[in-house]
DNA sequence: GGTCTGATCTTGGTCAGACCAGTATGATAA
DNA sequence: TTATCATACTGGTCTGACCAAGATCAGACC
């Protein structure tokens, strides 16, 4: 058997990482299912023990297993951490990936609100009400703000009712957080941007209530252009074009 | 120190991960950077070396860091195959999320391809112009025709610069390779076909090129929502009708 | 008879020490 | 100075053991 030659052929670890992976692809382990127990485990593929644990604890961080203290170890359903972890990871070690992280963000938002546009129903329209209204209560301040800016975004997504642009959305919606927040801070201490926030959300969701996704997509492109032109006027430090002061 | 709390307080594994964890993030652990060693790393943090192992372990399929044989772990920058893994599993337990990959594929690229007009070069055309070029040439074999046509994709992507994009097209159109390939079949048997596949990839070719995002997207859009259609007919046995489209 | 309680089995969580097989290095011999 | 070889590493793995706590079932109690 092909099967158990591979199990033979590899060695240790990925022996029952490879094994356990069959299992998981083949749809032989489904959710919810509780794997055999370590012991059984290492003996069933002639490994120790430590070297079982390896390979659920490679599948644990993957997201794809879950081991329960003193209960065993069960399959879950795929979740976002897996993405967060990775693009925290990534984003450490190449900090001049935001900007890449961000167009990813767009090209994401942009073909979900076009999803929404289609697929959206009563309830996601409420949820975009809702959460623009709180962005109009939240306007002066810099964390509930944010995390209203935010909450918009995010409904939006939701309204497309796509399980992938959700979880890629939200893996990468933490990371960009601080930046909704840091940009919120400049609201402070220019008034005239909050017309800006204000009115381009109320537009993106007009757009996505009258079911154009062209204009929904055109409005959020040119809503997060801005935004883009907004922080690079911030690192100039050249805010004063709109309004007075500095 | 919070730091040393946060190491005594969790156990075992989340200690040693979390120390790590903590050294990758804060840029003293950089891509290249050789890790103590496992024993090492033991007796630093109290903890086993099976426990070392299983955070090593962890990092390694999270692609942070590769465990060298008999030579030491080192710090990697960051890799795709995380989110291989991470798709292929919940791809597996979820057939279903097909159409919702391909969404986040299209949204992805979308996004690329309006990079790609702007940033662009010399390099990038001629890549394209190859694809392109290869497209029509193997447009009567199924496996390289398939090839090709992932290949001038991927060549969208890459041209636009933008590592983040090109890490998530690349772990989802692997997964997709088979759907383009099963496209290829189809056209096999319906010859008219191959004036959409040709003429469509040059009309994108050629809206990059004239650096225009937006008629790169709306074309780019549009050959998407054509294939569509196609697999769509196909579904229904009702290929017949292919010059007529809509 | 039904319910409660507790001993026991099982499970994950961890440790200590050991052996192997190669690598890297430095000391020794040519 | 160079070449060779012993030794001190490294990761890779195994064995066997202990702990704490959930799961189970028998026996005691109501």
């Amino acid at each position: 058997m092909e099967l158990k030659r591979a199990a033979e052929g590899e060695k240790g670890f990925e022996k029952v990482f490879a094994f356990l992976r069959e299992r998981l692809l083949a749809g032989s382990l489904k959710p919810g299912d509780r794997l055999i127990s370590e012991r059984e485990l290492a003996t069933l593929l002639g490994v120790s023990r430590p070297i079982v644990r390896e390979a659920l604890r490679a599948l644990t961080v993957l997201g794809i297993v879950e081991i329960r203290d003193r209960i065993g170890t069960v399959v879950t359903r795929p979740d976002v951490s897996v993405l967060n972890d990775f693009f925290t990871f990534a984003l450490a070690q190449q900090a001049d990936m935001l900007d890449d992280v961000m167009q990813a963000r767009v090209a994401i938002e942009c073909q979900a609100i076009r999803l929404a546009c289609e697929r959206a129903n009563i309830a996601d329209f409420e949820r975009l009400q809702r959460t623009l209204a709180k962005i109009g209560e939240t306007i002066d301040e810099a964390d509930a703000g944010g995390m209203a800016d935010f909450e918009f975004h995010r409904s939006i997504v939701t309204a497309s009712h796509s399980e992938t642009l959700t979880v890629l959305h939200g893996s990468m919606a933490g990371l960009l957080t601080h930046s909704h927040r840091s940009r919120r801070e400049l609201v402070q201490a220019f008034p005239s941007m909050k017309t800006y926030l204000i009115d381009d959300h109320r537009r993106i969701f007009e757009a996505v209530i009258a079911r154009d996704p062209e204009r929904a997509d055109a409005t959020l492109r040119k809503h997060f252009a801005i935004g883009d032109e907004f922080r690079r006027r911030a690192v100039v430090g050249d805010l004063d074009k709109t309004s007075a002061s500095r």
